[in-house]
RNA sequence: GGGUGAUUAGCUCAGCUGGUUAGAGCACCGCCCUUACAAGGCGGGGGUCAUAAGUUCGAAUCUUAUAUCACCCA
């Protein structure tokens, strides 16, 4: 192997092989018991990139499916991207704009295979990205939510819902973009705080004198007023509910009225109720009984309701000559500097208007039944739990689902009218003719609106198996297993999956719904295109320069000036651009954060931190090969081998480390897994193991021997990389490969090979205790190398005192490592009470001494003792008052009690030695 | 206004059903290019666990209140 750990050259080679090889694919199973294994990728956007939080959710899923694939489980990680109407469209129109076009000049049927076109050519960057995150997903299985299969799903579904009366069309108020002329979705606006005005604005009254003053963020929607409106126990204004007031500029009446819902400390504890433009108002219009006059065309400009000479205007523009109007007429009380949240599209950034159309709703509450009661009674299970307050709360307030688009690429609502506007709903024309006895003489046209894309993504837990089709894949693997996804789409997408599923399957879509945080940057801000603080993952593994990385961020602006802000961030936080991670540090860097729910602040010092790490298991494994290749390692049958001490015990720490992964796994504890595996690689195996068996390596004693430190060298190292690899799945390949040979193993992929399983019989307690024994006596000679200045590579030679029949028996057992390690010329006994002067560490009972002459100031020394007495004493001050507490020792469990006992006389005997030690050398 | 979560070392975070002298990584200090690894080794310093009260023999952990921050809903 390369002496450097180059991410870059083993990455992208592995995944081709693993793909080439059919090893995502979930027909191939093994013979197994267990029940298979299914997560259904959340689809991302087809015009989509990949962002830091699919990077992290991909990660988990991968993980999880891996680990369960490593089991034996026959195991689908379903592929699949969503069709993103609007966003698709954009990206479409946008082309045809360069051209001088737009998408009216082509025409729908036109329009829409430009689409295909575009995504057959470009839909599948982030399918790509996908690949160098390592993601095994199954790509023989992968599906669009616009292909054929699933369209059928969506009609199937649409018409039963329909027939059912669980789909009406209704007028109501949507959240309209005036700029791309279709309503969108809660989750498509984005309500930020901007800066702006409250005018308060003088009604008169009608009777003849006085007025009442109204407090508004938006004047132009004063000609579409119905009312004002005032809370019913608001004193100021007891008297005046009931009367009328002369709506300014238009020449009508409105009443004043009383409800609930008004804010009395808000303005002056009047409002404006304009039903047809504002999402409340329309709430309390429906209670008043008051007309609902809408006053926008679908551009937002004034529309031919209000007055003539404010006509054509845009929204913006009435608004400038409204104010004007009213000032001539003295009607404006005042103007304050008001924040109000302004509700902006997503895509077109355009100011979204409340607006009355007739749109296709989902009635949802008998749906949503079923799907509260399923999380209740616990057949779908949030992990954290919490969660699941969040979806009750919205389940049991929820309204009906507007699923209509005013848009061409997507799914076509299958209803058609006839020339009277009855409506017929089946999957085709002939169908509805058929169905509702349709002479072909009478004329229908299709409903020209499409399908919200929720729609569609709703039913992918079921329509990507081949639903309504009965398929083999649905038998198999539905309901699935896990539904790994963030807390922002609970809403849109999780209960709606439950409820299609129950729906239409009878069972739920997944058992459990695991959410994960926010992935945020190192400041702890939410990464935004808009602030310019996102990192690409592929930059975090591949690398990017300073500059590219500048104008990379600064570049494309909805608001060209914060570019500025921006490079100057830029240039602080990544001085040196960032360097190539690879994709194995990054995913470590996700599992180790990812504990429960938490937000991740993405810090470049713990990838930084894990790419080490994988750096160092690169090394481990270049020893470990460096000393078995081609060699004896016991492998043949019936060769003698003989276990070490330290063979025993890195081979005990390894089962205790599979254990603890493999719970962690399965309780979605993915940051103890990844801190098992970094603790037992670096400071177990590392740190003291591969030291060990430098000796026995060595010395070459008995073949026996040899071959057992050879052989645990290997067997360790190859149980590591199976723990390891659903989190670092590239370098493990890419060592196991090497390891897999001399470990006698017959397979091509570690990605197929059975996930470790703990064995008691490797379980050694006794080699354990004495290597425990050996690391304090080694760490005990280190501290006092250290802390006395002796130089690394100077011999030492110490003295041991007072053991006990166990001391005597570590040593023996352990003689030559502990030369080795702490770099001794000689370690003897001491039979009597007589010792040299020399620097002491208490080893429980047993004094470890390591004589002055020549090496050891007496000032250092006495201070350093001084140091570990004080410590000392304080701990058992605090033991022993702890202790002589009668209400602790008669109230606390005996088991404490003795363990309190224990550790106190352990620092006595401990303390004593020190201090004896402490006399001799001030009589020096 | 309602809800949820957070507050532990300079920074980023663990600490599970109460029993550790409160841990890790990064950063910091000292020594070392020791034949797997300087992307490293060895050793070290650093915390009144946000504050206050309570429950308990015992609280970072449980309860209540307060403060600050974040997010969601209105």
């Amino acid at each position: 192997m390369e002496k450097v750990y180059n991410p870059h050259e083993i990455e992208q080679k592995w995944y081709s092989t693993w793909e080439e090889n059919g090893y995502f694919s979930s027909s191939t199973h093994q013979e197994s018991d267990l029940s298979p294994y299914c997560i259904m990728i959340p689809p991302p956007n087809v015009t989509g990139s990949l962002h830091m939080g699919h990077a992290f959710q991909d990660t988990i899923m991968d993980a999880l499916i891996r680990f369960n694939r490593m089991q034996g489980r026959q195991t689908l990680w379903q592929a699949g991207s969503d069709h993103a109407g609007i966003a698709t469209q954009m990206v479409v129109e946008r082309q045809l704009n360069a051209q001088g076009k737009n998408r009216h000049d082509l025409g729908r049927t036109d329009f829409i295979e430009k689409v295909w076109d575009w995504k057959h050519h470009s839909g599948n960057t982030i399918t790509k990205q996908l690949r160098r995150m390592g993601a095994s997903l199954d790509w023989e299985k992968e599906r669009f939510t616009m292909d054929e299969g699933l369209s059928e799903a969506v009609k199937e579904v649409f018409v039963q819902l329909y027939d059912e009366g669980l789909i009406y069309r209704g007028k109501r108020l949507v959240n309209w973009d005036p700029v791309l002329h279709t309503a969108v979705s809660d989750l498509e606006v984005i309500s930020e705080e901007e800066n702006g005005f409250l005018w308060h604005m003088r009604y008169p009254l009608s009777e003849g004198s006085g007025h009442i003053i109204v407090a508004t963020t938006r004047p132009e929607t004063m000609l579409g007023d119905a009312a004002v409106a005032v809370h019913p126990k608001d004193e100021r204004y007891q008297n005046l509910i009931g009367k009328m007031v002369d709506l300014p500029l238009c020449d009508r009446k409105i009443p004043i009225i009383a409800d609930d819902y008004v804010d009395r400390e808000f303005g002056t504890g009047c409002v404006k109720i304009t039903p047809a433009h504002d999402f409340n108002d329309y709430a309390m219009g429906k209670r008043h009984e008051l007309p609902i006059m809408n006053i926008f065309t679908i551009d937002a400009a004034i529309n031919e309701h209000a007055p003539e000479k404010y006509r054509g205007m845009d929204r913006y523009e009435a608004r400038k000559i409204i104010l004007k109007d009213l000032e001539q007429l003295e009607l404006i009380e005042k103007i304050d500097d008001h924040k109000l949240m302004v509700p902006r599209g997503d895509r077109s950034g355009a100011v979204i208007e409340p607006y009355l159309t007739d749109q296709w709703y989902v009635k949802i509450e008998p749906l949503a039944e079923p799907a509260i009661k399923a999380v209740e009674d616990g057949d779908i299970k949030f992990v954290p739990e919490n969660w699941k307050n969040t979806y009750f709360e919205w389940m049991r307030n929820i309204e009906d689902w507007c699923i209509s688009r005013q848009i061409w690429w997507g799914h076509r609502i299958p209803a058609w009218y006839d020339d009277e506007g009855n409506i017929y709903v089946a999957h085709d024309e002939g169908t509805a003719r058929d169905k509702y006895n349709l002479s072909a003489d009478i004329k229908l046209k299709q409903d020209d609106d499409v399908l919200d894309t929720w729609f569609s993504s709703a039913l992918w837990p079921f329509s990507t198996l081949g639903w309504p089709e009965k398929t083999p894949e649905f038998d198999t693997f539905y309901p699935t297993n896990v539904l790994v996804t963030g807390f922002d789409i609970i809403f849109f997408w999780v209960a709606r999956m439950i409820m299609m599923g129950i729906k239409f399957t009878g069972k739920v879509p997944f058992h459990e719904v695991y959410i994960h945080g926010l992935v945020r940057d190192a400041h702890g801000q939410k990464m935004s295109k808009s602030k310019g603080n996102v990192l690409d993952p592929i930059d975090l593994i591949d690398g990017i320069d300073l500059e590219p990385l500048v104008s990379k961020r600064s570049k494309g602006m909805m608001q060209p000036q914060l570019a500025k802000k921006i490079e100057k961030q830029t240039r602080k936080d990544f001085k040196d651009g960032i360097p190539a991670f690879g994709t194995d540090a990054l995913r470590f860097t996700f599992a180790i954060q990812a504990t429960t729910g938490r937000d991740i602040k993405f810090d470049m010092g713990r990838i930084e931190g894990y790419r080490n790490f994988c750096n160092k298991l690169w090394n481990a494994s270049r020893y470990v090969i460096l000393n078995t290749e081609e060699m004896d390692n016991g492998f043949t049958p019936l060769c003698m081998m003989q276990l070490s001490l330290a063979d025993q015990w890195i081979l005990t720490e390894l089962q205790e480390t599979i254990t603890s992964v493999t719970q962690d796994i399965k309780q979605y504890r993915f940051d103890r897994a990844a801190q098992s595996i970094y603790e037992f690689t670096w400071n177990s195996y590392c740190d003291w193991y591969l030291e060990l068996s430098k000796p026995t390596l060595t010395l070459e004693l008995q073949p026996a021997l040899l071959r057992g430190t050879r052989n645990t060298l290997i067997t360790v190292l190859e149980s590591l990389l199976r723990l390891a690899h659903p989190i670092i799945p590239f370098i493990t390949e890419e060592i196991w490969q090497k390891i897999s040979k001399i470990a006698n193993i017959q397979s091509d992929t570690i990605m197929l090979q059975p996930f470790p399983i703990a064995n008691s019989e490797l379980v050694f307690d006794e080699a354990k205790q004495e290597i425990q024994w050996l690391q304090a006596v080694v760490m005990a000679i280190r501290q006092i190398r250290s802390s006395m200045d002796i130089k690394p590579g100077k011999k030492l030679a110490i003295y041991l005192q007072n053991g006990t029949s166990t001391d005597q028996k570590n040593l023996a057992n352990n003689f030559d490592s502990i030369k080795a390690l702490a770099k001794l010329e000689s370690i003897e006994w001491l039979q009597s009470d007589e010792a040299p002067e020399s620097a002491t560490a208490m080893i429980g009972n047993m004094k470890l001494l390591i004589p002055m002459a020549g090496l050891i100031d007496v000032e250092e020394e006495l201070k350093r003792l001084d140091k570990e007495i004080n410590k000392l004493s304080g701990y058992i001050t605090g033991l022993s008052k702890k202790l002589s507490n009668e209400n602790f020792t008669a109230r606390a469990p005996q088991e404490i009690v003795q363990i309190e006992k224990d550790k106190l006389a352990d620092a006595e005997s401990k303390l004593k030695g020190l201090q004896e030690q402490q006399v001799k050398i001030q009589q020096i």
